[in-house]
DNA sequence: TAGATTGTTAATCGATTAACAATC
DNA sequence: TAGATTGTTAATCGATTAACAATC
């Protein structure tokens, strides 16, 4: 952990695999599984035991030549790199149905983050709370920043708001959106990390591969 | 549209931006834009102008040398490209909280599915309606099935019935899956195509970019 | 030790970018 | 026509795969 001297930095595919080797890992400790390979990662996630190595290795040396990997030690280097033990804050903006879903359900302490504050317009939400989380009012989220570490924003604001939303925030300093809004954040607000999040893109996926398969027979 | 002699398959990359530039193309018609270009398009979305073309002439032709692209035409043709016209019927199996607030929210006709059936285990649901959608016996699901067109199940229950679940689909002629179970599917469930939506993998990215930037000041 | 599997370099493959003739 | 922008081929770049010496 802490190998600050990041050369290149790593690509997009390799960071997108992580929170799969992290999954697979999980269940393997949960199955008192306690030693793996580069070869079993390999295939239970559909990859090569080539890529598994050189996706680990952009990070530093994880496995024992001969041995392979101890699940566990792997497991916190994963958790490490992902920052799960960075102990982030974030805070909600918005609560309607999809921003309530994620409050209730949605486990983020298991992510390594804690939700400490949700914010909406509406009167008759705030004051209340969801899951234990109070509700502000939206119009106290300023104040609530300055005197709260805040590292993330989880955005489920209606669409027209969005943009505006998000550069208020990062105005703010909240440099990461965790955007679940419909408007396509790109980081003109400046600074700011984004991660958009679309229902459609995945759903429009699974439609052409469907179409796609349709077709061929 | 109904180029049925696909020669090479469309790599993942390719596919992953179609729901982007369909995004941008109707925004593009939202403001009366009537015309644009591979530039423009690159422009708006962070990516070259020959990305776009490269892109789209995986395809076929869209555009006019000299003149670009008809925004109207070229939504259309993203449109059906995605699978858009194809009259999709869809159910949804779990309506807990993220079940829920799909059913209730995302639109899934601005998508060209339409969501023709719920299905839970709880008694008390059986009967009711979610934004006039009925809720049905889960054990009622494959005569269901054999009765209606069902080309999609969105997958909402919880993680551990999520592969049983999975199974029982595609035996029953389900060839595609948008699964919001925390389960990760792959296609054992034979032939079915699965569309996993991990939050924690989203949330996850945003925690590393945002860990690698704290490092990296 | 012999067998196994890593970390890492080299080879291959595929995706992105650049260039440009075709043509509206 | 001159200018613009496509469709498409060629060049570059980066990611995946293969190979293997190091070593547990």
């Amino acid at each position: 952990m802490g190998k600050s001297m990041s050369i290149k930095p790593v690509s997009d595919n390799v960071i997108r695999r992580l929170p799969k080797y992290l999954r697979k890992l999980n269940e393997m400790l949960d199955a008192n599984v306690r030693r793996t390979s580069s070869f079993v990662i390999a295939d239970v996630l559909g990859l090569t035991a080539s890529q598994v190595r050189q996706d680990l290795n952009c990070f530093g040396e994880f496995g024992h030549q001969g041995y392979g990997y101890d699940v566990s030690t792997l497991k916190e280097g994963i958790e490490d790199i992902l920052g799960m033990n960075r102990g982030f804050n974030a805070i909600m903006v918005g609560v309607g149905n999809i921003g309530h879903s994620l409050a209730d359900n949605f486990c983020f302490s298991d992510w390594g983050v804690k939700l400490i504050g949700i914010f909406d317009v509406d009167k008759k939400l705030i004051g209340t709370k969801v899951n234990g989380i109070e509700i502000y009012d939206v119009g106290t989220i300023v104040d609530f920043i300055a005197e709260n570490r805040v590292d993330m924003a989880v955005l489920c604001i209606p669409k027209r708001g969005a943009k505006e939303m998000a550069a208020l925030l990062a105005e703010n300093g909240i440099e990461a959106i965790w955007n679940f809004t419909n408007e396509d954040l790109f980081e003109p607000y400046n600074q700011s990390i984004v991660e958009n999040v679309h229902f459609s893109d995945s759903l429009l996926r699974l439609s052409y591969r469907l179409t796609e398969r349709n077709d061929n027979k």
